[in-house]
DNA sequence: GTTGTAAATTGAAACGTTTCAGATAGCTCC
DNA sequence: GGAGCTATCTGAAACGTTTCAATTTACAAC
């Protein structure tokens, strides 16, 4: 590989200038930025960006940690990242936290060693200590989206889970159902180090939608799941097994509510006239499933947006305020919560 | 930030000691190693990878250029490469194409520029010429995944896309279903740049399939798709307009599929009683999709285990042979076929 | 021609590591 | 008490850039 001494040699011109050539300096004089480049063109040069990325401390990398790349409400977020950041010179190194916590701290400081400049976190994977103790010793770019750690430190882009979750139960209430369960994601973990996980949000939601019916909340139409197909699985046959059933549920993500609605079929029932069931994201599968998925949209495309647009003002020290931003989410009414059989 | 000169300075001891010691040498005597470390863990000493990698001219780092992240195929091979890469200490550069094979070839010059030690290209949205043109020129430790670039100083894992497409027609042949069309990748394209792309070895055996019963290939019943769920859903609408519909349609891949049945279903029409319909991939939707989709299935987490261990030992220097792997397809039979109907 | 000024270029230090030839210390052995 | 080891440590060069003070060059003005 030709280096910049290379082509300073080869051109007759000192290093100092063969770099301030490539890095197209004003000062340099027509003839010898075209002898230059001949050069550089000749012996097919490229900068070495690790040495240029140690002199000028900055790697021109961005990290992301996604909390599990196979859910399908991710990808599309990733997508808008990835292609924001290129376009600004930025290239993104992946993390998927395979929804596994460790993971998430792991990945979290081996992102801090390989010296990034800036941080998305895409669902708060990383645990809530190691974070905050972190952000309290150093200030560093960082956004975090669909987690709200309760720190004001700290770019973060949420929806608004609480009112999505009520909208979503509420629709259930309002079709006439009752027992409305729900299957929410990992709420044990949150007392200690997921304080205010999105899945805390959504249980929020539910239990605020009955209680603005007048219904009493029972812990017995509460499943907990894993935010992964599995685990809506399991947790609707927890609810198939117990003597009463549901007639409707809530579930905290459509991952799970596709796994719930598994379930459902597999024990013969159907889905709305037995269970009615609301899901949560609006992943492009809720369209495709049998029948097709109610659920909660989430603005996917411009939560990935704004977040690299954010860390990018943050890495150019554009912007040194904390923003936090709530964007509205959508009821998407289709076949599984019976709306439109009943003419709603 | 605490380097190894202050380290070094706080412990008295020179830098080539202290770097000694945090590579864990074997020659620093147990005193120095114990008062060393003290300082490191006081300080809150982390080495800088980017001086590290200019040093040893290594980053440790492996660029991933993926053809379409949010094509649910390729998550859960990203996903079995990233973990595997971490675990040996390499991180992950992540580019996604979007299908376009000019961001493909951007991707593949930026990862240079980055130094990365080593490339995997998830479906080969690089073009031929670049790629080939870089490999005669320089040896470079690189791993192509469902693509056949038809080089052999190139390690590439395939599966046997023709067999596969085979199987598929001949499934739907043997049900005695008649005309069985094709929607296939991009085919134009192969003739320049793309040659022997994935696209044409499915459209290969679907020729071969038909030609084995001694039915003659008829190009009316070719629609070209572009692996998405539109380029599906807007063929399957061109096999709907003509005089005459195919019976069946073997689709070149799960995502086309699906949008190929949405427009059967806009239209008004059964699957499979009007037209049976069988993909290619079998994503994690296939399963969820109504009526549930009959596919070829590809043993992707071998596709991405396999693809990194294979990168790995290349870095490391175990292997410098190329390899040429050829993986088997398998024939899932759900609904969209209509076998179990009539009771196949 | 000298002077002054702006434009262009140079040269060397610096970024934070690794590496390695050489120095030093601590032994043992005679 | 010196020779010959080995175990341990040091110091400086090197990796390929960027940066900037200092220098040289070019040229206009007198």
């Amino acid at each position: 590989m030709a280096t910049l001494k290379d082509i300073a040699k080869k051109s007759g011109v000192s290093v100092g200038t063969a770099s301030a050539v490539i890095n197209n300096k004003s000062w340099v004089s027509d003839k010898t930025r075209k002898r230059v480049w001949e050069v550089i063109e000749q012996l097919n040069y490229r900068p070495n960006q690790t040495a240029r990325s140690l002199k000028i401390k900055k790697s021109e990398t961005i990290g992301l940690i996604v909390s599990d790349i196979t859910n399908p409400f991710f990808p599309e977020i990733v997508r808008s990242i990835e292609g924001i950041a290129r376009n600004h010179g930025y290239s993104l190194i992946l993390c998927d936290a395979n929804e596994d916590i460790e993971i998430g701290l792991e990945s979290f400081n081996l992102l801090f060693d390989k010296q990034v400049d800036g941080m998305i976190l895409l669902g708060g994977i990383v645990p809530q200590d190691a974070l905050l103790s972190f952000l309290k010793k150093k200030n560093f770019p960082l956004v975090v989206v669909e987690r709200d750690y309760g720190y004001s430190r700290l770019n973060t882009i949420l929806v608004d889970a609480v009112k999505g979750a009520f909208t979503a139960t509420t629709h259930l209430l309002n079709l006439g159902y009752w027992p409305v369960g729900i299957i929410s994601g990992p709420l044990s973990l949150d007392q200690e180090s997921n304080y205010l996980h999105g899945s805390v949000g959504r249980f929020e939601g539910y239990q605020a939608a009955l209680e603005a019916k007048g219904i009493p909340f029972d812990k017995s139409w509460v499943k907990e799941g894993d935010f992964r197909f599995e685990g809506g699985y399991r947790a609707m046959m927890q609810f198939l097994e117990q003597v009463t059933v549901p007639r409707a549920v809530f579930v905290s993500n459509d991952l799970m509510a596709i796994g719930a609605m598994e379930a459902i079929k597999n024990k013969g029932l159907r889905i709305p006239e037995d269970i009615a069931i609301v899901g949560y994201d609006d992943i492009p599968e809720a369209s495709y499933t049998s029948p097709t998925l109610t659920t909660i949209a989430l603005p996917k495309r411009k939560l990935g947006t704004l977040a690299i647009e954010i860390l990018l003002k943050s890495l150019s020290g554009q912007e040194n305020e904390y923003q936090k931003v709530v964007l509205p989410t959508k009821l998407v009414v289709r076949e599984s919560c019976g709306a439109q059989i009943q003419g709603g």
